[in-house]
DNA sequence: ACCTTTTGTAAAGTTTACTTGACATATTGT
DNA sequence: ACAATATGTCAAGTAAACTTTACAAAAGGT
């Protein structure tokens, strides 16, 4: 799973632990997730997409081999 | 977290096993995603959508206290 | 009524997301 | 250069997604 999050943070401005704070969750998740460590939950996906006001599907990528 | 997938899925006139196959996951988790008894992954979720050739957005649906 | 397909559900196990706490390494501002 | 902020990472634990097997119940067709 990819993903566009330290663009879009970087288009807002907001660090790690601000988007954590968000969506509430670790800094360390976004972190992981920011990283390709592992994918979101749907809930944990679909609340940082709305952060950065776009679709899911415009935030993260499906590739081969998800799930 | 809602979601729409018996009414999808009567759309496209496919069973939970026909749809667990289109998305590589077994027909008890489509099952009980469908009973809204668990959320899926992101890359679930986004899979699912694809199928029903939606955005992730139109199928599934964040309530409070996701996640 | 009967048979077939579809759906619901349960138990037990594996894998992965997410947590906290802690520390090391950038990066930024003055 | 120094201090402060931001990011990377690790370890150990908890919670939740997903699996397989198995069976019961409901729905649909003839």
């Amino acid at each position: 799973m990819r993903n566009r999050i330290r663009i879009e943070r970087a288009i807002l401005n907001i660090t790690q632990a601000d988007l954590a704070e968000r969506v509430q969750v670790s800094r360390q998740t976004i972190n992981a997730i920011e990283a390709e460590k592992y994918s979101p939950s749907l809930a944990l996906g679909m609340k940082i997409a709305r952060v950065f006001s776009k679709p899911v599907e415009e935030v993260f990528e499906l590739e081969e081999g998800d799930l």
